[in-house]
RNA sequence: GGAGAGGUGGCAGAGUGGUCGAAUGCACCGCACUCGAAAUGCGGCAUACCUUCGCGGGUAUCGAGGGUUCAAAUCCCUCCCUCUCCGCCA
């Protein structure tokens, strides 16, 4: 027998598909992928694509037709041995077509992995109303929402606002763990709960969402569902024992609730919310952001996922970009819209509204929230598909998520708008019910 | 951590090497019967991929991966998960 013999199914050559984008608008169109990959700057060698798949049609077509024909003869055999006749004949007969076989899915398997590695790193296609563009600077201001306010004292960071009497520390959390970690306490720390209870609140009091308690690692079926594996692990945090990876959001066990599932259409949309930790590594992020609480590799992250038909996702693009202001608004943080171009977007994402905020230190608007629709690219991953009533075949769900807000970033952001000239906070109005009535911290 | 049992289709549950993508029941859909319904009868009822203009044909999937074999739901190995008992623990 063959001491070459490679132990592959023909399944796994099937549905190792872990496609991202349709495959089959990717055969029948390359050139238009092509040129929509281009305008986030992404080169899709069309060439080599169409070699690959046509390599690939020949390989499966002939591999499985030597599959189909030594079932036929095993099964000649079965029934030949049934009936008590000699089955020697057949035997030698189906001698060489084993060895045959796996070398045919071999060669497919091959190609299959090439095809795969090609396919894995292709980011979804931004949508016909995203602007073009390179990186930040050709992100286009949808809307501001209120003013910066004039201050007429010296503003302080939020660091130097924290450390007056040690709410805010980090070189205690350095000592504890390392660099990019804070300590919060006292007022400070019961601002931040209160923060983010209030955002779950108004997530799901107001808005709809689902409250969950999910786990804050999860495994790397789940990461590759949303997008974070294969390409990005490097900015996640992994967990040496079990091979789990501390979630870089919450988006990844919130969306993976539908990985492997058919749902019924009636169960749409799913609107789930979530108040998690979330871990990032901050690789290629050296030197960036290295003062305060801005760029830490733990935050606090209320995230909404949602689950739709196809049809309304963009109108649930919209609206949950709405959940997210309304979080700003309600706090009275001056922000603005920016709608990302193609080249600023993420992986996943067919388009992406970010929500950045008024930072009065740095007398610029930094992103809180970023809202995306990632229409059927993580479902695809996921097989995350719903079934009309009417229809046969299921299809694929369209996944959105969007942070409302995150934590950190938001409590930075309050500490610093609402900072008076003494160095004390003023508690804004409708965090005032979550601490107990208090209307000021980090007064003398 | 120790001992044992188990993972099969939407659910329940047969199946221990061949004609099994998988009996049977329930659920669901269509048709017949009916004024209508129930009951009954007949039929249908997984997913992915390849191929075909289409009808259709093919391949794969019985927790996951690997092995043995001409042939694996069925035999062997590894892993994951669930359940029961004991221990430990928030």
């Amino acid at each position: 027998m063959g001491a070459t013999r490679v132990a592959l199914t023909l399944e796994d050559v099937n549905q190792r598909n872990a496609t991202m984008l349709d495959p089959k608008l990717l055969r029948s169109d390359p050139q238009f992928v092509a040129q929509r990959l281009a305008l986030r700057g992404f080169t899709l060698d069309t060439a080599s694509l169409e070699s690959l798949e046509s390599r690939r049609r020949e390989l499966q077509t002939a591999t499985e037709q030597l599959q189909n024909e030594r079932n036929v003869r095993s099964k000649a055999i079965g029934k030949a041995k049934a009936a008590g006749e000699d089955i020697q004949p057949l035997l030698d007969e189906v001698g060489q077509l084993g060895d045959e076989l796996d070398r045919a899915k071999a060669q497919l398997a091959e190609v299959q992995s090439e095809w795969d590695a090609l396919i894995a790193g292709l980011p979804n296609l931004p949508h016909a109303s995203v602007p073009e563009g390179a990186d930040e600077d050709d992100n286009v201001e949808l809307h501001r929402w209120g003013a910066p306010r004039a201050f007429d004292f010296e503003v302080r960071d939020h660091v130097d606002l924290g450390a007056r009497f040690g709410y805010l520390d980090f070189e205690l959390a350095t000592k504890l763990t390392g660099s990019r970690f804070a300590v919060m306490r006292g007022p400070i720390a019961r601002l931040h709960r209160a923060l983010a209870q209030f955002m779950l609140d108004k997530q799901t009091l107001e808005h709809g969402y689902e409250e969950c308690y999910v786990p804050y690692m999860v495994n790397a079926d789940s990461l590759m569902g949303t997008g974070q594996l294969p390409k990005f692990g490097e900015d996640l945090f992994r967990l040496e024992e079990s091979g789990y990876h501390l979630i870089p959001t919450a988006e990844v066990p919130l969306t993976n609730f539908v990985r492997d599932e058919i749902l019924d259409h009636a169960q749409l949309p799913l609107k789930l919310t979530a108040h998690t930790p979330c871990f990032r590594s901050e690789a290629g992020a050296y030197g960036r952001d290295t003062r305060g609480m801005i760029r830490q590799h733990q935050f606090d992250k209320v995230e909404m996922v949602q689950v739709v038909d196809p049809e309304t996702s963009y109108d649930a693009l919209e609206t949950m970009r709405g959940h997210a202001e309304a979080i700003l608004q309600a706090l009275a943080l001056p922000y603005r819209v920016v709608t990302l171009c193609a080249g600023d977007m993420g992986f996943g994402a067919t388009k992406t509204y970010d929500l950045e905020v008024w930072l009065p230190s740095q007398e610029t608007y930094r992103e809180i929230s970023s809202v995306s629709n990632c229409e059927d690219f993580q479902a695809r991953r996921m097989q995350a598909r719903f079934r009309h009533p009417q229809q046969k075949k299921p299809q694929l769900v369209h996944t959105l998520n969007g942070s409302g807000l995150a934590v950190g970033r938001c409590l930075l952001a309050v500490m610093e708008n609402y900072q008076n000239a003494d160095g004390s906070i003023d508690v804004p109005e409708v965090l005032r019910p979550y601490l107990g009535g208090i209307a000021q911290i980090n007064a003398e």
